[in-house]
Parts: C-alpha cells; structure tokens; sequence
DNA sequence: AGCGGTTGCTAGTTCGTTTTAGCACCGACT
DNA sequence: AGTCGGTGCTAAAACGAACTAGCAACCGCT
C-alpha cells in the first residue's frame, strides 16, 4: 500500500555509475568535479524514470539543514487574524522552499517550551515566535538554540532578534487624519481615555494608536471630544459606550479601538436611531471580517497579518541564510514595522464635499 | 550563538561507555539486554548532565518514522473554522508526540501535490487532507504513499481512506426539531429551496441539512412555509432574501443555512423594524464568532472544527501505529460523524411556554 | 583443566545522502 | 622510460541514533 521510495542507490544502479556520481549530478556539482555529459545524461534520466525524490531526512542529517521553519503561536484558531499570519509565514517559507511546524501555546508557557524544543529536535532551520493574545512577555529559554524571529511580540529586552510588528502609530494618525480631512472636529473615542495617561495598561497597540491619534489631532489644534478606557473590547462594552457619550448628546464621530467595539456601537447607534456615516461617522481599527459584513461597511485601519506573517518568514530565512555565508555580520534586520493600510468603505462622512 | 546540541557520543563518553551502551539505557531497553544498574544510572546522570535530546532527525532516518504529520488544507486563513479544525489536529498530534506541517492550498491543485510531495519527502507519517471551501472533488495522487485522512472532504470514492465528517444530517434534525419543540408551525428556509430538488449542487452541507429538517418537518406534518435556493451564502443574500419573504407577511420562524445568511436576516429584520425572537425566531448553522456578537445572540448548530481535527489526527495515528503492529488488519475506521452541538442562545422564542 | 552458562557490555552495520580526497587511465612531452 | 597534467570518476567518511550479533570475563561444576 505505501509506496517505497526510490532512493539514490537505485538511480545510481539504473544509470551505471557510483552513488557519489549520481549525488554530483543531481546536486548540480558536476562542473566541479568532471563528470562526462553522457554520464550526467543517464543518471538524469535515470532519476526521472524512477521517479526519485530526495529523501529530505537523510539530507538533513547529512546538511544538517533541514529547510523547515517552527512557528509558535499563542493562538491559532482565536480568530482569522492569527490564521493570516500563519498563512503568510506558510506562503513566503514555500515560496523559499521551506515547510512549516505549527504549534499553539495557548499562552502556555511549559508548553511554549515544549513545543520549542521539540522544533529543535527535529532540527528546524528558524522559529517564529508569534503572538496574537499577549503582548509584553517573558521569551522562553531555547531560543539561543535556533535563529528566531518575533511576530506582533514587543518586549522590552528583544536581545538582537529581529522583531515584527504593525506600524500602530502610523495607523493611529491614519485614522484621526481620515475623520478630520473629512471635515470632522468632534471626535470620540471607544476604547481608551481622551488623555495619554488614560490608556490604562491595556495593550502597546492601544497606546500607540492613541498617541497616533492625539498626534494628529493636536497638530490641527484639536483633543479628542471624549474618550472611554475599556478592558475587553467587545461589542457590549463599544454598545454600552455609545450609550453614555449619547447622554451628552450626538457625536460628530468616533473611533473605535477595534473592529468588536465598533461593532457595538453600530448596534447601539441604530437602536437610538442614528444613521451611519449620516448622523455619526465611525472609524475603526483591525478589519476583522465583520467590518465588511456590517451595513454600512465599516471603515477601518487593517492588521496587515498576512504580510507580517509573510515578512517574518522572509527575515527568518534571510537569516538563517546569510548567516551561514557571514556568520559575524549582523544582518540589518531590528524592528520591523509594517505598515497598516486603510480600507475605507461607507462609514465616513464626507462634510467638505 | 546556536548552541551546539548534545550528542548520544558525547553522553555515552561522559559515562564511560560505549554508544550503543548509551543508546540501550535511554531507549529502555537495557532490561533486555542487561546493562548494570550501576552502567544504567551514570548513563541517566550523564544525559540529565549535559541536557541530552535525541536528534530527531536522525532517529527518523534510521527508524523510517518521524513522529511528524501533514496537514494539508485548501484554506488556512479564511475564518476561525480553518484555525479550529487545525488547532484541533495540532493538538491532538501533541499529545501523543507528533509535530503537524501545516500547508495550505487555495483550492490549487498543482499545489496540493507538491505540498503532499515536499511533506512526503520529510518522511512525514501521514498527512490529513482537509477542505473547506470544496466539497466533492478529486483526490491527488501520491496519497499512496503515504497513510492519510480525508477531514471535511466528502467524495465518492474515497478509497479505503477514512473520512471523518460533520452530522450535517442530524443538524439539520436538530435545527427543525429547536424550532417546532418551541412550538413554531410557520418555518420558512434561507438557503435552500423548499423542496429536495431545490437544493442545488451548492454543498454536499446543504443537501444534507435541508434533508434533516425535511425529515423532522414532514414527521410532524410539515413543510416548509418557504424557501430561498441561494448561491452565495453571504449578508447581502440573507438581507434580500427576508425582504422577499416579508411581501407574503411576517414569518414566525426563519431557518438559515449559514450564519453570514443569518447576520443578513438580522439587519433586514431590524430595518423592518422585527424584533428577534419576539416577532420572528431565527435558527442557523456554523457558530461562527459573529454568532455570539449578534444581539440578541443567535441560535445556531455548530460546525465543530476543532473536534473534528483532533479526530482525524487520532485516526490517523492509530492508523499509523496499528499498521505496524498487524500490516494486514483493516482498522475500524471509515466514515467517522462527528456530531454537531446546538449552542443555544436568544434567538428563538418559545411558543409553549 | 576444561566446559557450559550466565552476565555485561560493545563493535559494527544500517538508514540515505553529501562531500572530500584521491585513484586510474591516457596522451604528451622530456 | 619516466614524468606530468588532464580527465572522469569512485571509495569512503561523515551526519546521529538504533539495533543485531557476538565477545570477553567470570562462575560453578565435573
């Protein structure tokens, strides 16, 4: 039933040459050491006739390269976010050759450690080390044992990995730059306070937003109308918000610190009556998939976790690459910030026009 | 940087004995062959010491296993689902030693085959073939060599591969009989026409939920109020489609085939100014997250993803460990149904009470 | 002293590949 | 006749662990 694999022996057998002959050919090093074009010919096309594959694990031991990356995530199935990332991480590794280990912590951390070092004993090339649910951690012990990468993880002591994460700060001005060139002036926010200090300890990303968003405002001579700290982002603490800036009256537009809490407020803003973009504009931050699925679309500043998956792998195999070719040159890698795109759909109201 | 790994060598000298001495201990297997206890503890204390973790590479190349499984799948990113029935095999595969590659396709054929090949070139144990976006479709080759599952892919000819499937059937049971439970007469259908040649070629899932609720409604007498064959399963699509049941009056009860079709429902029914479950109860399928996010939340039959992977890597790595035991023996494997739960939240009322 | 039986270990092969060192042959030249 | 330089290939040693076959050493017995 299971097929038996070719292995280079036979190839070697079927084209009448030694072992080592026929590795040359197939390695593409018969230049280097002279080996006849008739002699290349019939192992070539002995290897197609046999159909034969090189066995990865035998090279592996041999190379001790094994083109397989790990990547370790808190979380896998929390939301399609983190399976963007693991499918741009899985796209960039193809597309460079390399296959991808998956595991999930869960926020683990013994199992974090397990799962890493069951990476290193399958001998991976690089780890990714990703996170979707916490930010500002402890990294494991292990990871001087493999070339790493951290993805959407900002700690403090990074050493010198390389480092990927969402320009949130770009994104924050982003965002209060869409509602102002849109001649908007009373601007609420959902999700955190109106002041620096008001950020609670919530995440780095809302901090950065906010000092974004404040940027911005305060370069046109505004502060924002109000602003609300919340803990969970969830569409009832984005509902029960609306609710209480509505007690001071309707708001020009608000921006939600992400795409749950904004959904909230679209439910709140419809149960009192009041029409988006007409009445109210909402700008939001993630793009989730609800934010497409909402009526009217919700326009919003998009975690770009594909291409950061994508950028992580891509570091990851530059390093391993170019580390073996220059093994004390520090590559030019460091923090990298990916830029976070906006997708604007129907739920800004133009007043300039 | 990378810190050189611990070999059995280097573990056996540290004792003072020979490799394959060395080798014995840590396999357990030194009862069989007697080493001293006193030879069997400076083995122990040497690899505790230096920190030794067998290369697992090279144990794969010698023991023709790898303790490692494919998982290939036509979507990765595009919703929890796909994260969940991953997460589910992820970790079913942990614990009982085994690492997952994970691939991904987008439904490309080309590429399914040379994921299937570069895994088996990694001399993976087995690999489990999963599918969200299609139903009924071709197998690719080379699932001959290796042993595999087939997860969420219902085809005709499956070989003798187990299969491991959603109850899609008893769901749809279920779904009719929470609505006529609740005392509902008046059930009208999103999704799917009335009648079983309405159905379309849509999905082998719609089919067999339509074939659930047709089984319950027509045991009790009934059938459907109405129904709506429709192609894409998306918000706009179950919008439309109340308003065109609205035309013949108010539905007491809707069945929607997707949850994306319900969250469509759910605006169209708040525009008209309907109140769930008070004026009109919705049921639907999937639990997918917006299910929870919707107010009230929505009564829905889960897909349940997450079991449904960790099923199929059970299977498959009994498969893989019975095989060697007895070649000959055909597991008790086949089609494996993995029962759908009912979450049930606010969205339907209850006639009878 | 020689033999059989046990105990306790190890040498050596194997898995499939890469890679280095070098062999055998041939023609040309001194 | 001997050396030299090419040419075309191959033997053999890794890589790290698993596992088989078998070798010493000792004990007790005749």
């Amino acid at each position: 039933m299971v097929r038996k694999r070719v292995t280079l022996a036979q190839v070697a057998a079927e084209a009448g040459v030694a072992v080592s002959t026929a590795s040359l050919v197939l390695g593409g090093r018969a230049a280097d050491v002279r080996i006849s074009a008739a002699a290349q010919e019939r192992v070539q096309a002995a290897a197609e006739r046999l159909g034969y594959r090189p066995n990865a694990v035998s090279v592996g031991l041999r190379k001790g390269r094994t083109s397989t990356l790990g990547f370790i995530s808190d979380s896998v199935a929390s939301s399609r976010l983190a399976g963007e990332m693991i499918k741009g991480a899985i796209e960039a590794a193809r597309d460079r050759g390399f296959m991808v280990f998956v595991g999930e912590t869960g926020g683990n951390v013994t199992l974090e450690r397990q799962l890493l070092e069951a990476m290193v004993d399958r001998q991976v090339d690089g780890v990714i080390l990703a996170a979707l649910l916490t930010h500002g951690r402890e990294l494991p012990d292990g990871l001087d044992q493999t070339p790493a990468v951290l993805l959407n993880i900002a700690v403090d002591d990074c050493g010198d990995l390389p480092v990927v994460l969402p320009d949130e700060l770009q994104a924050g001005r982003d965002a209060a730059a869409a509602l102002i060139d849109a001649g908007h002036r009373d601007i609420h926010l959902v999700g955190s306070g109106p002041g620096r200090e008001d950020v609670r300890t919530i995440s780095v990303a809302a901090k950065l937003r906010l000092d974004g968003i404040l940027e911005v405002l305060t370069a046109h001579g505004l502060e924002p109308a109000s602003g609300r700290a919340i803990n969970q982002w969830l569409p009832p603490e984005g509902y029960a918000a609306v609710e209480s800036i509505l007690e001071s009256g309707t708001p020009g537009a608000i921006v939600c610190f992400n795409d749950r809490l904004a959904m909230g407020v679209y439910q709140a803003l419809q149960d009192h009556g009041l029409r988006i973009p007409d009445d109210v504009s909402v700008v939001s931050f993630d793009d989730a998939s609800i934010a497409g699925w909402l009526r009217p679309g919700l326009t919003t500043v998009a975690l770009p976790h594909r291409t950061m998956g994508k950028r992580a792998a891509d570091v990851l195999i530059d390093v391993i690459e170019h580390h073996r070719a220059t093994p004390d040159e520090r590559g030019p890698h460091g923090v990298q910030l990916v830029p976070m795109p906006m997708r604007v759909r129907g739920s800004i109201r133009d007043l300039s026009a």
